[in-house]
DNA sequence: CTTGTTGCAAATCGTTTGCAGGACA
DNA sequence: TGTCCTGCAAACGATTTGCAACAAG
């Protein structure tokens, strides 16, 4: 059986991630169904266009993919990534423990940070009187394979 | 004499910031001079187009705007914050602390914290192979205000 | 059946580029 | 004067919208 990174198998992501469908009354549609599978399956984060490409066999629309993303993004299926690129990227989230990335300024390859100890600045900010507090952390550096080249 | 957020005399701000035009090689026309005050008069961040309303009077073409305050960036004096809507905004950074923002969800109006206990982090980052860490750090939450309405 | 969803085309938004005329050193 | 800079127009990439055909409940 496969296993994704936290160690809950592909098939319970999917089973809890089409209930998540059904609380937020979203039809199970053949496109949903098959991007989620490539996001479970592919933790990223990526981009639309490369979400689209992921489940290219299924010939998608791209504007069905963003629509259907953007869909997942509102109901917290997947969690909206900036590199300050000017392109949005996304991953999956359920059963994810929060997390940052260093994306290499060269090649633009994300890699996940285990640890977010910035509980205490949200709690700062909601003493600020700020609800619903979320914030975006993202390092960005050269990493070693484009120091080389 | 005006004085800025730290201090520092607007006239002050405003010759370092010409005197880094200068070690760049850049020129001093009235465009970059125009944008400069604005950007030191009004602490931001703000985008291009925001940017480009501050200086009406001065009936600079928005791409102006767009390749100026690019140039500036290059050569340190402002820095861009990525607030996740698709939109770059800018702010001066001569003289200032490195800081972060908390941004309302709903009227995107931002404000400044003082602190970044980051560096920490920087260093783990640049401990993993990476070289020239930077780090993006945004709060966001919805504000007193539009809680009210 | 009937409502939500998709695909296609076209619009939109922020941003970038090409080029000719104009301003700075 | 020579080069850098600006304005205008047009291109561009990412994303959104309108609408008719379609599929899920």
């Amino acid at each position: 059986m496969k296993k994704t990174q936290e160690g809950r198998s592909f098939q319970s992501q999917i089973e809890d991630a089409l209930f998540a469908l059904d609380e937020a009354s979203l039809k199970r549609t053949q496109p949903r169904l098959a991007l989620l599978e490539a996001l479970i399956e592919n933790h990223g984060p990526y981009s639309i266009e490369e979400i689209h490409k992921l489940v290219r066999s299924k010939k998608l629309d791209l504007v069905t993919v963003y629509r259907c993303v953007g869909l997942f993004e509102k109901i917290g299926l997947v969690r909206r990534c900036d590199f300050g690129d000017g392109t949005a990227r996304y991953e999956f989230q359920m059963g994810y423990r929060h997390h940052h990335h260093v994306i290499c300024k060269v090649c633009r390859k994300a890699q996940s940070l285990e640890t977010c100890e910035l509980n205490k600045f949200d709690k700062l900010v909601k003493k600020m009187g700020y609800t619903e507090v979320t914030h975006t952390l993202e390092f960005f550096g050269v990493c070693e394979t484009c120091q080389a080249a």
